[in-house]
DNA sequence: GCAAAAGTGTTGTCGGTACACCCATGC
DNA sequence: GCATGGGTGTACCGACAACACTTTTGC
């Protein structure tokens, strides 16, 4: 080999958040092919050669969720690149982080032999190197919430700030004064009153709001 | 060609700066190869197959200024893979920021036919899309400043705490108090005094402090 | 003495945290 | 009534910005 001139592939894999059952969850697809063939891992695969690693980064999370461009919050993490990591080729892994909302419905690849949501605390074992990704796109998540407006994409089109706080409180892994956290999102003047409240629950119905914008800010809710 | 199999290069592009003559400078080579002779680029080149992007990043630090990777702060950027964005061949960049510290001996080499420290605000037009890393990195090294101790990287070994406070002055392009800066890096400990002082200057010279450690910490100097 | 940068002390203000308290719904 | 979460008001407290003031050098 040329040591100029490595043969090097080009993948990219996608962090797929969501809150789902009050919990944060990450996508996982079985792996049906060598090396790894049973495995779990995240989505992904080879970049093609028109497109970028974000068309890529799109292109696999369409395909899995059947969510667009505009619904998706997709961000580029990190790029791994230990030669060893795939044991069958060298091949690089652009990585990306990315947050949806809960409401998704999965559409399978021949691929993968099945593909399903997994609480965080609860992951199999993966295959590759995406436990280090997984753990990198956790951290980054947890930054992002701490100091922009991501959860933005977490969310459902109207919720309660009792459901936006959950979503805070997931990711943070902490508990968080509400009664400060009403305030602070409010006077933030980023929601907007839908006009309608919660129904049908065994306490005081909150309102339901939406954003103003989905328009990425770097803006803390909290301190 | 396959779609699945695309055939991509993979280099690394390193953005390193330092603060000479009290600003911040970017270092620059001049192509000699095509395409793109005779513009300035970035410091980089193409991975060899049994390195990883952050040893190739590294070594092209290396062989440039002669710091070791352990007097270097080193970085991964962003990952660029327009399939424009080399016009001779697919090929991506795998970014990097590097911060070193002011005495540097640059060691030209046969790829660049010149090698040089040029003010931030008076780059020369740049080959590839090495304006968008530039840009991509100097906000990176702002918010680095800002929240962590990067700063440590971009002095020598002993040094004033005025002399730092116009490291934080120069990334920041902002002035701070000299008096609350002082205080705030005194307190937080993270300094020690060497015992030496400023000498032959026209004011009351300086005590000269180094670090205590050079480990990288998410530290905020500033609030 | 004067200029310039190194340091020290003090004060006011802003923002966050903690928490007491009331409201609205289903059962 | 009770349980549960929604929502408002307020007081304390610490960090930091602002700035007055003193110190130490070379000329």
């Amino acid at each position: 080999m040329k040591e100029r001139a490595a043969v090097v592939g080009v993948a990219v894999d996608v962090a797929v958040f969501a809150l789902r059952n009050r919990r944060l969850e990450l996508l996982l697809g079985r792996l049906t092919r060598a090396p790894f063939a049973g495995h779990w891992a995240l989505p992904g695969g080879r970049i093609r050669g028109d497109e970028s690693v974000e068309e890529a980064a799109h292109r696999e999370l369409a395909d899995k969720t059947g969510l667009d461009t505009e619904r998706v919050f997709v961000e580029q993490l990190h790029t791994f690149s230990s030669p060893s990591r795939d044991p069958a080729s060298r091949c690089i892994s652009v990585a990306h982080l990315a947050l949806v909302p809960p409401a998704v419905t999965l559409r399978m690849e021949d691929k993968y032999s099945a593909l399903g949501w997994f609480a965080f605390h609860e992951l199999p074992p993966l295959g590759f190197d995406h436990a280090e990704i997984v753990a990198m796109a956790r951290a980054r998540l947890r930054a992002k919430i701490e100091h922009t407006n991501a959860a933005w994409s977490l969310m459902p089109p109207t919720f309660t700030l009792g459901e936006l706080l959950d979503a805070y409180s997931a990711v943070l892994e902490r508990d968080i004064d509400s009664r400060n956290f009403q305030r602070r999102v409010q006077t933030l003047g980023l929601v907007e009153d839908s006009g309608r409240m919660q129904r049908g629950l065994a306490h005081r119905p909150g309102r339901l709001f939406r954003f103003k914008s989905r328009r990425p800010l770097d803006i803390s809710v909290l301190t």
